[in-house]
DNA sequence: GACCAGGCACATC
DNA sequence: GATGTGCATGGT
């Protein structure tokens, strides 16, 4: 059995089920793929309840109001004139090529999708991966910081290698299964915000290992 | 007051 | 290609 694969069973067994993503509808979904960028998922939900308080928790809605306002509802959830131009740029993505739909993106491929979710100003590899998995349904894994951390803690890869990297291993050495990336990745968060703080840990000494509930017997199995 | 939180674009070398 | 920096609120 995989290294990853064993990890994902200890954790499911040590935590159970995560029931990601939080969120109502693929589209609330993807916003929170945005708004919770470098940001804690508390106050990302913040700024989704003043979108729903003020009714523009749709494309529609979301389309016509000025970016001025757009700017104060979203301000909970930090960097909040940066996300609104991302908000917004998502926004006329969607309705310029999906008229307004987010489910008129079910028939297209995932890696068509993929490419156009890149190609949107303030949308990058991480973000574009949570809205295919969580949004979409598609078997994409998520890598963030707390997938790098708990893995490079684990001596399984070095925290310097890329995006692409990591998830190449979870390719290479687990099946495509929605289901299967949706929770390992949720348990992977779960992890790292109870194990994984950033400091006083030190990113060079990869000896370390402060997840104690991965910890793995003398014979690596 | 310091640190942290489910990134990304852009400038510079 | 690698590295550094700005963006910002809110909780501990």
């Amino acid at each position: 059995m995989s290294i990853l694969m064993r990890i994902y069973d200890k954790l499911y067994a040590a935590f159970g089920p995560q029931h990601w993503w939080p969120g109502r509808t693929p589209f609330e979904i993807a916003l929170g793929a945005i708004l919770t960028q470098n940001t804690n998922w508390e106050n990302v939900q913040k700024a989704i309840n003043n979108l729903r308080d003020a009714d523009c928790l749709t494309p529609d809605r979301l389309y016509e109001v000025p970016q001025m306002q757009l700017a104060q509802l979203l301000r909970p959830s930090g960097y909040f004139n940066v996300k609104t131009r991302r908000v917004m740029a998502f926004i006329g993505f969607l309705v310029k090529s999906y008229d307004g739909d987010i489910e008129n993106m079910r028939p297209v491929s995932t890696s068509l999708l993929r490419k156009q979710l890149l190609d949107i100003h303030g949308i990058g590899p991480e973000t574009a991966d949570s809205i295919l998995l969580y949004a979409l349904d598609r078997p994409v894994f998520v890598i963030d910081t707390y997938t790098k951390r708990v893995l490079f803690r684990h001596n399984v890869l070095d925290f310097k290698c890329t995006y692409d990297e990591f998830q190449r291993l979870f390719y290479d050495t687990l099946p495509g299964d929605v289901a299967l990336y949706n929770e390992y990745h949720a348990l992977l968060v779960k992890t790292g915000k109870l194990y994984c703080k950033p400091k006083p840990l030190c990113y060079g000494n990869s000896s370390i290992i402060e997840c104690p509930l991965l910890e793995m017997d003398s014979s690596g199995k």
